[in-house]
RNA sequence: UGGGUUAUAGUGUAAAGGUAGCACACCAGAUUUUGAUUCUGUUCGUCUAGGUUCGAAUCCUAGUAACCCAACCA
């Protein structure tokens, strides 16, 4: 039953790679740069770049990309390696591109040294202007000729400190009529006074990403190094850098980056939401960050799995979040312990059942019978759904309504006699008879019922507060709506229920466990609860066929 | 208007000249002490127009569309 999964453009490349001696083993990098946290999209690239080691006994480094000191901070490299951790993946080496601040300040030596770089007194704008635009080519600077002896001198006078932020920059001398704007005299150093998280304050001048990232790979020796489509354009500088330079070459490959419905993944607009409030932190349970998602309940497997059926492709994509949610059901359904907990409560007395009486009933954890069971108290009074009950039962109703019968999960079979109301028409309260011979396991009534719902014991039951996360935006695209990407937030993406009643099994719930509410979806503990105030998350919801048939209608 | 990249069901992703397959979603049904799970089935696709070939998603020609590139960000 092996089935035969084809391989990536990536996987073919190595492998051919491979076949043909030119490496005897990969080495992959992830280089995140530490002004974000990670989301789901870095999860796909982790996925391909760890993956791709552990597919070909090769290594994976983590590398960060920390060569702007004024957006760059630790509290992001230790989410960054939490985040990686927790997926599940293990680096060969941790190194920052900012151990390497010596050796490409040499490399730009060198390269003043060739003739291939010049320092270039112009000011951001002005050297803008003499870019030119794609259908135009550019100008050189003035500064363009200097001799070689001057550029040393300058750019030592740079690192040395002597000039203000943005009076000098570094460029690269090469073609100032490309037809690749990158390769228009790019700019490779510049100056900044700022503190950096690691080198503190040894530099004022920083390399930008096209000169250190190349040359990081090279140092690494990485062999496949592995970015997204946005950096095509870059991978002629990269070679350029590394061909120049006579250093070890490494390859850039390009993939399209994850897209996804109802969430947007950019760092900048994910910042915003964290920034103006519009979620409680990175970690919200409504960002699609990794610390969101594992907050919000989401198991690593199921990101994994998630990253594994998406694929890798070059091609621009548009993933549906019921996929994300499809993996995270395949594995909870499996694992989650099975719950009774009523978020929406009713009353419900049983008429003929005795007073001040509890019964322990027995009921299956799970699926699977290695998961056990547990016992359940039961007694005259219950909570239920108040959604599971309908004065009026509509077409195909299984549930409760005047008259129906239907089965407590693991209990009795009851049947509705009446129900009571309050003045603004709400119900309050129903009564039934239970059958005491269609006990669960043990059922001799020979009644049989549509429906099963769940309900807790009203003496017995624990409170707690629930935390309901639906979509962050309404749009399927927030990007590509009119106006500011913030105008389509799901003004209902939390739903605070304070009080839920749940079952007393679920006080020694812990951090780590998953559960499933029966009926009401995947839910876990989180991190604010506490044995004194219980609060859980709902992970995702069940499959919802009523819900459909609803819409129908 | 220059350069680059990509086009296969609704969404993804396979098929390396030889039966267009798989997953999710959708729809219909069966089972069910979760209207969950599980199982079965239906519908739906090669960007367009030409050409080569016994045979084209694949090769050729010409179009078209989408995305990326003019930060001292990465």
């Amino acid at each position: 039953m092996s089935e035969e999964k084809s391989l990536n453009f990536i996987e073919e490349i190595i492998e051919q790679d491979l076949q043909e001696g030119k490496y005897q083993s990969i080495l992959t990098r992830f280089p995140p740069e530490p002004n974000g946290y990670l989301h789901i999209g870095h999860a796909k690239a982790i996925c391909l770049n760890f993956g791709l080691g552990l597919k070909y006994a090769g290594k994976t480094n983590l590398r960060f990309d920390d060569t702007n000191p004024v957006t760059e901070d630790t509290e992001y490299v230790d989410s960054i390696k939490e985040d990686i951790r927790w997926l599940g993946f293990n680096w060969a080496n941790e190194f920052y591109a900012s151990d390497y601040f010596d050796a490409l300040y040499g490399y730009a030596i060198d390269l003043i040294k060739k003739g291939f770089a010049y320092v270039d007194d112009l000011t951001a704008e002005e050297i803008a202007h003499l870019k030119g635009s794609p259908t135009e080519a550019g100008k050189p600077s003035p500064f363009r000729d200097r001799s070689i002896d001057e550029n040393l001198q300058l750019f030592e006078a740079m690192k040395a400190g002597q000039y203000k932020d943005g009076a000098k920059v570094l460029r690269a001398k090469i073609d100032m009529a490309h037809t690749n704007m990158l390769m228009r005299d790019p700019i490779l150093y510049r100056i900044k006074h700022a503190h950096h998280h690691r080198t503190g304050d040894t530099w004022c001048i920083y390399p930008m990403y096209d000169f250190a990232h190349g040359q990081s790979d090279s140092i690494e020796n990485i062999t496949h190094s592995i970015c997204t489509l946005e950096f095509i354009p870059h991978r002629e500088l990269y070679d350029w850098c590394i061909e120049k330079l006579g250093i070890f070459p490494s390859h850039q490959y390009e993939f399209a980056r994850l897209n996804m419905t109802y969430t947007v993944m950019s760092k900048r607009k994910l910042l915003q939401l964290v920034n103006d409030g519009y979620v409680s932190g990175w970690n919200d349970p409504r960002m699609p960050t990794l610390s969101g998602f594992r907050r919000k309940g989401y198991t690593p497997e199921s990101i994994r799995l998630f990253c594994d059926k998406i694929g890798v492709a070059k091609r621009e994509n548009f993933i549906d979040l019921s996929l994300l949610e499809f993996c995270l059901r395949e594995e909870l359904n499996k694992k989650a312990l099975r719950v009774m907990a009523v978020l929406d409560p009713l009353k419900l007395i049983i008429s003929n059942y005795p007073d001040n009486t509890t019964e322990e009933l027995i009921s299956e954890n799970g699926p699977d019978e290695s998961m056990g069971t547990r016992t359940l108290p039961f007694s005259k009074e219950l909570w239920i759904e108040q959604e599971d009950f309908m004065e009026e039962a509509a077409k195909k109703w299984f549930r409760l309504a005047p008259g129906a019968m239907v089965r407590l999960k693991s209990a009795y079979i009851v049947q509705c006699d009446e129900f009571v109301k309050n003045e603004e028409g709400k119900i309050t309260e129903i009564h039934c008879t239970y059958f005491p011979n269609s006990k669960s396991g043990n059922d001799t009534s020979g009644l049989t019922v549509k429906g099963t719902i769940h309900w807790v014991s009203a003496a017995q039951a624990l409170t707690a507060e629930v935390r309901l996360y639906d979509r962050l935006f309404r749009a399927e695209n927030p990007n590509n709506e009119e106006g500011d990407f913030k105008d389509n937030i799901n003004p209902n993406s939390l739903q605070i229920i304070p009080k839920a009643y749940i079952e007393p099994s679920l006080q020694n719930a812990q951090l780590a466990d998953r559960f499933q509410f029966i009926r009401k979806g995947y839910f876990c503990l989180d991190t604010d609860s506490s044995p004194s105030h219980l609060i859980f998350n709902r992970t995702a919801t069940l499959k919802d066929a009523w819900a459909k048939e609803i819409k129908k209608a």
